[in-house]
DNA sequence: TATATTACTGACCGATCAGTCATTATCTTT
DNA sequence: AAAGATAATGACTGATCGGTCAGTAATATA
């Protein structure tokens, strides 16, 4: 195969030759979180032991210690995620007030602030590419992330229509079409140059909104918010 | 590993045993077809070549006999898929004409049409899942897909602009913004239940369609096409 | 039917890598 | 300091799979 390899050299022993240490507590996390960005950089299959043993400064031994097959890595990988994950959206659903459009707006830019940005938002391509191998775990992130995150976005919708301050609309589809963008943007981030990564996230972001609080409003209902502001168009 | 292989029996042989045959001609294409199927359902790595072979209903050496390596299979995959690609790209450049809204209308039903639909979207996953690995693959794939359909885009937007039938906006982030539902369409019809699978594909685009056309019209120009027809809300 | 050509086969090889385990090093306890 | 406990190691194994090639059989030609 031949492998063209694009890692860097794997994880330098910034700790200087550090003798052996015997560390229980920590290895766990300090294995999931290498085992996380070769999973996202790599793949799953194409992700070798050795080389999360390596890079979480370890050796292949000690990670079985740990976990007892590459699969439970794995599981413990989404697991651990999903903490992070669902703590956002808790925090999300807690302070909702104000417009339908604002609390939309909100919620789109906390979760590029809270997952989108970060390391987790590799963890969508990492489903996405291994879903197919893997199915309860599949399902698993299904139920517990997407679902989540696909209420929260129900609500706003509905309220706004509800109120009036949104038309009538397909809500489910509309969730959608509205997390798409974001979801695309997470997998552009790790995954070379496919789309999206020519035009900064914040503009993208903003542009996205732009487009949809327009699409969502009634006709007529001139958005009170300083639009295009400081947007350069082009 | 004992992965879960959830393969159906691998292409019972419908030929009733047939003998073994010399089709020189109808080879590659077959071995391509089974390729891609597979690619788009286990992955690149955990595709085996024995598995392609099998289905394409041909020994592994045969499959030697027309392509060098495994990576030059999966090249020849991309670029089979490539031809129908450009070929509708083509095809929505020759004509165009009415309002950018139609425009842009016919450019996404059509996308659905010739590519979202067929088996050729799996390879949006298969980009997406193996482009860290495949660099100049995911180059190719780029300058020769994604670039050319984002062009398609520009130039309808920008038409719209122009003629002030649209508002002004960021063009470029726009584009991405309006692809990312595509191709998370594409994504999730080869990715178990990740999203948008509750919701009909022609619902989903229809609502697309709506929001963004009506995200980007002027203020107060009202859509002369009859909006919201068959389209139940909720 | 005999001969030549070549598409096709499948047993085989070597490299890779998930997973194992006897041994070693570290830390704790007394 | 000695002994016990256990975290950590890394050489090893067995299975898998990309890739090879000497041989087989289907077709073309005479």
């Amino acid at each position: 195969m031949n492998l063209p390899l694009s890692q860097a050299p794997p994880e330098a022993p910034c700790e200087v030759l550090a003798t052996r240490r015997r560390r229980k507590d920590a290895r766990p996390s300090e294995l999931t979180a290498a085992a996380l960005a070769l999973f996202v950089d790599k793949g799953f299959a194409a992700t070798r032991l050795d080389d999360v043993a390596a890079r979480a400064g370890v050796s292949k031994g000690t990670l079985y210690l740990y976990f007892s097959s590459k699969e439970a890595l794995f599981k413990a990988v989404i697991e651990e995620g999903m903490v992070a994950v669902l703590a956002a959206a808790e925090e999300h659903l807690a302070n909702h007030q104000g417009s339908a459009a604002d609390l939309l707006r909100e919620l789109l830019l906390g979760w590029w602030q809270q997952i989108g940005s970060t390391a987790m938002a590799g963890l969508t391509k990492l489903i996405v590419s291994e879903s197919r191998n893997f199915p309860e775990m599949a399902q698993y992130y299904h139920d517990g992330v997407i679902t989540r995150g696909r209420a929260l976005l129900r609500r706003a919708l509905e309220r706004g229509v509800g109120s009036g301050e949104f038309r009538p609309l397909n809500v489910e589809a509309a969730v959608d079409v509205i997390m798409a963008p974001l979801l695309m943007l997470a997998i552009s981030r790790f995954s070379l140059c496919l789309c999206g990564q020519q035009v900064a996230p914040e503009a993208y972001l903003e542009t996205h909104l732009d487009l949809l609080i327009r699409g969502l409003q009634r006709t007529g209902a001139i958005s009170e918010r300083p639009s295009n502001e400081g947007m350069p168009c082009n």
